[in-house]
DNA sequence: GTGGTCTAGACCACC
DNA sequence: GTGGTCTAGACCACG
């Protein structure tokens, strides 16, 4: 299900983890209301440390994506599906903008950024949409 | 003449310093055959350790881009500017084939990413070109 | 364990280190997949600087000889014994052609190096082989 | 009449300049009581800087293989033809007695080590002697 | 003057 | 506990 956390792509573990989970949520594995698999089963399932999934769950819950409830588990929120899609497409927003300053900044012309992206988007949805 | 180094922005500052020699050199300021500034002229300039730039010429240095001249000081390889160039234009198709890939992953339909980037585009090149 | 470090034979501290591992994955002393031991205690074991170690363990990393591994160590790479073997041979093999080489250069005669090299191995060989 | 001076080969330049010196005269390319070109002339020849030069000369003065005659010149000695031939094949029976030594450490076989001697040397002495 | 190396000690993120 | 980074200051060989 999830896909495979790369210890060593200098992104800190915990911080996959969280993605991946924000990930689920944004595309409704997780609904509302579920709980969230234990802090034991997610660590088998992505082949982590546990102690770093709890460290995970820790940040969701501060982010208000998650809520723990006592002797039961860690609940998804009710405006989480909400949270994980905006939040998504806020980062996505913010690293297109941000590329797309360092090309400018590299004197890479207008033209030539356009028809990279249009030969890579062509690519990506050349079956669907 | 150099942006400013922040320590604290989770790049590692040796790293931050590779980066902006290779834009200068990308960009011309410093020429196939020239000089790099000493490393503690260079350390100096950056407001910056002069063990770290040392370190960030030795990346460099093996990364081809620069050679030692034993005695003398660091001297821009005759491929340099081409290395540079090519390198930054790799990492921004890189960047943007990666946002893109995940924008789709995401669900989000290919007329808004294309609505947001003109946008981007448009506020960024207002001006020029 | 590890022959000794001789801090003023020419040859760079973090040089030596990475060359002993380099011989001990050779002679799988470590074998692929288990941990070196840590910067701090391989310091210990060498009487040497941390910190020189862990500039060893970079260059290592570099090479694709072993891995870091966040907050566990640095692991040995599935192919490090064939490299660390192949990488050794290599080394040996230059080193004979360029000595050769050189006494072609300098007249001398090619029973002259014969003969010597035949004394040389006699002495070496003697009891074992 | 040099072979190039490497600067980049991490051997010192004015060790470099030592050695081509005592191999030109090994070579009876100077012969005893000639005098060597001064610094100026061989730091042209050799597109090197003069200081290096002059540490050069400093060395084989001190070894005994040229003599420094005020107002004249440095002098190749009575001797100096024998002491660096000599001093060759000492250089080269050392490096070939270290390198057998480090192949027997690497565990290489005898009949491995004597089978890639064989060929090289067939390779260099294909045409000659 | 240059870069190269080593040491020392500190702080960080991660597991 | 682990490796990674940064700073500080020292010494060296080289040109």
């Amino acid at each position: 299900m999830f896909p495979v956390i790369d210890p060593q792509n200098g992104i800190p573990i915990f911080e996959q983890v969280c993605r991946q989970v924000k990930f689920a949520i944004a595309d409704k594995a997780y609904l509302p209301g579920e709980l969230l698999p234990s802090v034991r089963e997610m660590a088998q399932k992505m082949a982590v440390n546990p102690n770093t999934v709890a460290r995970s769950y820790g940040e969701l819950q501060r982010e208000g994506i998650i809520e723990s409830v006592r002797g039961t588990g860690m609940q998804i929120a009710a405006d989480a599906t909400q949270l994980c899609q905006k939040e998504r497409k806020r980062l996505i927003q913010e690293r297109i903008a941000s590329v797309l300053q360092e090309a400018k900044a590299s004197q890479i012309s207008r033209d030539d950024v356009n028809r990279f992206i249009e030969r890579e988007m062509n690519r990506l949805w050349k079956n669907s949409q």
